[in-house]
DNA sequence: TCTGGGGTCCTAGGACCC
DNA sequence: TCTGGGGTCCTAGGACCC
């Protein structure tokens, strides 16, 4: 299968509307304004060089480019081009598309010639897009994915079970999709430091440490193994959420309160869109300046709005009270339609 | 320097039941 | 007097991904 990645999609996007900064420094994130509370979403290649990266402050990243570009998010036309390069995907014939997120999806396709069916696909992308993207090639999900790592950018790589641990065996554990700071600082505690290490352990041995499903799974990850098809179930969202994080810290318990009011309301207009029942809340705080704390709650299976709204403030009764508050954030889980239960989840399908 | 917002899934511990 | 073992549900928190 391949695994198909556009090539620093967000800021692309933004050149191709506006070409003047078609080799510019371009730094995508919050409202462009890099005075304010906000992270950097995307940057082009060329802001990029200067160390900037997604998920850094804003303002950092300013700091860093002087003449960077700053533009804000503009989700619409993010979401309108990758509808275009899904279609595209689509459009091509036997392909299977599972979709992972906007700039991203896996293509499940019976090919001769996989090196020459990715760089149609590529071709096939830009022609109608004028995007580029990267193209990996995998006997499973994770390969294919760790692949386009090394397509990019406007490549075309291929792992195999063959070339997995010659390509991957020396790198660090963290170079893994699905291995963060720090899961693989953990499993160099146990001296487990590179992929190739980390292929070779026994997936027992894993089990005290990371529980009887991860445990395990890190080691198949080592391996690259893992899913073989490519699932174009339409993805079915488990619930919704909405996260606000505030220019300056609420104090007042009366501030606290009207935000999360006006949270909930946001997304219980999500959830009544989708039509099914609420089964769980959870209230997430961030008091400053880091320290978080999540409440939760269950509650029986309700569309009405008013219930939903009692619970959610017997939630804001446990913040506690004198402590400014930061980000305020709010989710409700919605139960699953049954035929939906095994309907795939679009990160962890391919694990 | 000071950390977005949208998701998913896993784990641990306590409560409770039989 | 001492204290089984298995199961489920709930809450809180952690980790990761785009």
């Amino acid at each position: 299968m391949l695994h198909v990645d556009l090539d620093q999609f967000i800021a692309a996007v933004e050149v191709l509307r506006r070409p003047e900064l078609a080799g510019k420094p371009v730094i995508v994130g919050g409202r462009g304004d890099p005075t304010e509370r906000a992270v950097v979403s995307t940057a082009s290649y060329e802001a990029r060089a200067f160390g900037v990266g997604s998920g850094m402050p804003l303002r950092i990243a300013a700091r860093k480019v002087p003449d960077a570009v700053i533009l804000p998010v503009d989700h619409e036309a993010y979401l309108e081009a990758s509808e275009a390069v899904m279609a595209t995907l689509r459009a091509q014939p036997g392909a299977t598309v599972q979709v992972l997120g906007w700039d991203e999806a896996f293509v499940g396709v019976e090919a001769g010639d996989p090196e020459a069916y990715a760089r149609r696909l590529r071709e096939a992308v830009l022609e109608n897009t004028r995007l580029s993207s990267s193209v990996g090639i995998g006997d499973t999900l994770v390969r294919a994915k760790v692949a386009t790592g090394f397509a990019k950018p406007a490549g075309v790589f291929r792992l195999t079970e063959g070339n997995w641990l010659e390509v991957m065996g020396e790198r660090p554990t963290i170079d893994l999709w699905g291995v963060g700071p720090k899961v693989s600082r953990r499993l160099a505690a146990h001296g487990i430091v590179t992929v190739a290490q980390l292929a070779a352990c026994n997936p027992a041995d894993l089990v005290p440490e990371f529980g009887p499903k991860m445990g395990p799974w890190y080691a198949q990850l080592g391996r690259g193994d893992g899913e073989t098809v490519v699932d174009d179930t339409p993805w079915v969202a488990r619930g919704h959420s909405r996260e606000t994080t505030y220019q300056q810290d609420l104090t007042a318990p009366a501030q606290v309160d009207d935000a999360v009011r006006e949270l909930v309301a946001r997304v219980l207009e999500d959830v009544i869109a989708e039509g099914r029942p609420v089964v769980g809340l959870t209230l997430k705080v961030r008091y400053a300046p880091f320290f978080t704390k999540t409440y939760a709650k269950r509650i029986p299976e309700t569309f009405d709005r008013e219930v939903v709204l009692d619970r959610a403030l017997e939630l804001v009764g446990k913040i506690e009270q004198g402590r400014p508050v930061r980000l305020l954030g709010f989710r409700a889980e919605m139960s699953m339609p049954e035929e939906a239960r095994k309907g795939h989840t679009p990160t962890r399908s391919g694990w």
